[in-house]
DNA sequence: AGGAATCCCTACAGGAATGGTCGGATTTGT
DNA sequence: ACAAATCCGACCATTCCTGTAGGGATTCCT
């Protein structure tokens, strides 16, 4: 039951977009190199990201990537199921919360799944990346870091 | 961020033990056959959860399992974690809600992956296998199935 | 005592997912 | 034109998942 990094890479890069957003374009390599991610992992990653309409990319020089939208506009579960596909704890479940589990016409451990799912939701869906972005700043300057990028 | 079928087998046995509580060990192919898993597959699961101390077995002919404890003392989130170790959104967490992440030092994402894990644990922690019977005893009864073994 | 039932343990195996790498094609600012 | 970037598809090693196989140990029943 865990996020593989994946999500935990893409969120981190998008958590970096949200901090430098209207700023232009950010290249793949600074946010991989700030991240410590591999860069042409974090490619793929970025493309995927791409494709479900979360970033828009400039190619080219001095090109990069931005999100698309504002950042309180992207939530935490919109990036993770992008990159890992439905967050869901079981087979049982469909994205919409349906079941479609063959074996047994009814299966108490349904309850389970679905207050799993949930609370799941409600966590994923309510966090933005402004919320994430916020938090970094906080953490940034508490820690005294970046304070010589006036 | 899936339960595979280790915790989903695992965690239908259990139901189906705790169903039966009371009334001698279960053998596994009766589990098994009840539950549409494979048999051999099954037994490696509940090794698992023998070692575990969440079912006691019973060996040789008429042997069988059974709960080691009373249904309602026994909770979702302890056989899920027996089954697929600790259930946890992200590596930068540990079991107990630390934080071993070395990439950096402060990183907002933390900040979700503790409000993920809380959520997970407070639904996987509440709930016990004989809510899990119960509900299938409700299930049962409404589909009139079950009835001819009385 | 003997056989049958049942759990116990280890090893193996095919397939999928994870976590990347690599090389080249394409686009665009200078 | 050149360099900086994204884009794209293929490849690859390792691990995890989902079992299977086979034999050993224990206990009940007759």
């Amino acid at each position: 039951m865990r996020i593989s990094t994946r999500g935990e890479y893409g969120l981190r890069a998008m958590v970096e977009l949200a901090l430098y957003q209207g700023q232009g374009p950010l290249a793949l390599n600074v946010i991989a190199q700030r991240q410590g991610i591999s860069e042409p992992y974090l490619e793929q990653l970025m493309g995927t990201l791409r494709k479900a309409g979360l970033v828009n990319s400039v190619r080219g020089a001095q090109g990069g990537y931005e999100l698309s939208r504002p950042a309180a506009k992207v939530t935490v579960g919109q990036v993770l199921r992008a990159l890992e596909g439905p967050i869901i704890p079981s087979e049982c479940l469909t994205e919409d919360g349906e079941f479609v589990c063959v074996q047994m016409e009814e299966c108490a451990t349904r309850l389970l799944w679905r207050k799993l799912q949930e609370a799941i939701d409600s966590v994923v869906d309510a966090i933005t990346l402004a919320d994430l972005a916020d938090e970094q700043r906080r953490l940034q300057v508490r820690s005294g870091a970046l304070m010589y990028e006036i």
